[in-house]
DNA sequence: TAAAAATTAGGAATGATTCCTAATTTAAAG
DNA sequence: CTTTAAATTAGGAATCATTCCTAATTTTTA
């Protein structure tokens, strides 16, 4: 692992430029423009390459498939659990007392990555209000 | 929707009585000791019922299938991105400012429903310290 | 420049989940 | 009660996302 190769290149590029959380199947779409012959396994294997190498973050979205990121600057993201929308969010969680008070439950140390809130959107709610039909 | 079955009642049963935050599968395992003709799908629809319903969540597990919780108290996840270990976590969230902050950010109010932190646990940070052969 | 290691394309295989349908169960109405 | 309507079920087919497999190619090493 982590020689090069232009089609890795090309996937890391494509997320860069993409900052809107794409999936798999987009960053597919999207590189094929740039590298026409490449296949879909090899997007999926290097997007997990890239992740364990840490250059990207992989979003567990409520709804559908993974996403990915290419963070610039550090941030958490707000997901809505009904339509699965995607929010960037900008927050300074106090890491240093999440990461006390998790040794002292859990017995270990975490390195925090990504903090993610699910929850409802407003318009999610506000569609439930309305009876239905 | 929301009428009864026994079948439905079971699904609940099962994941109140098992706070292992267990996967649709596990779920179907541990229910058909009770219900021995209920079917996949039955399992599946109704865990998505209870989940609309509010009576469970749903825990985007970093590995594998979705994972399902009864929560008797309010509680977040911390979930290990490489073993995908989930561990249960009491924090004081400042909620409040959090909502606040999140109207300010995307110009909408969000229902918290889960905060999950996403990292590496110390273990399997240690395992990656050791050169592979 | 030759040998070893890593990566690729492409498709098959897998795993999780949803969808479909006819039969059954539950609720509602007279 | 009985009848009718609505909801739910079992079971399997279908779908979707992802991983796995293999032979060919590319990259690295020495």
């Amino acid at each position: 692992m982590n020689n090069y190769s232009k089609q890795r290149e090309a996937i890391l590029e494509v997320i860069k430029e993409n900052l809107i959380h794409p999936t798999a199947e987009e960053i597919y779409e999207l590189v094929i423009k740039k590298e026409p012959q490449i296949s879909k396994s090899t997007v999926y294997r290097n997007i997990n390459i890239l992740f364990e190498l840490g250059e990207i973050k992989k979003i567990k979205s409520a709804i559908g498939p993974d996403r990915y990121d290419y963070s610039y600057k550090k941030h958490s993201h707000i997901i809505c659990e009904k339509c699965g929308q995607i929010f960037d969010f900008d927050y300074n969680f106090d890491n240093k007392n999440i990461l006390k008070k998790a040794i002292e439950q859990i017995g270990k140390k975490i390195d925090i990555d990504n903090i993610v809130i699910y929850g409802i959107c407003e318009n999610c709610k506000s569609k439930n209000k309305i009876k239905e039909e």
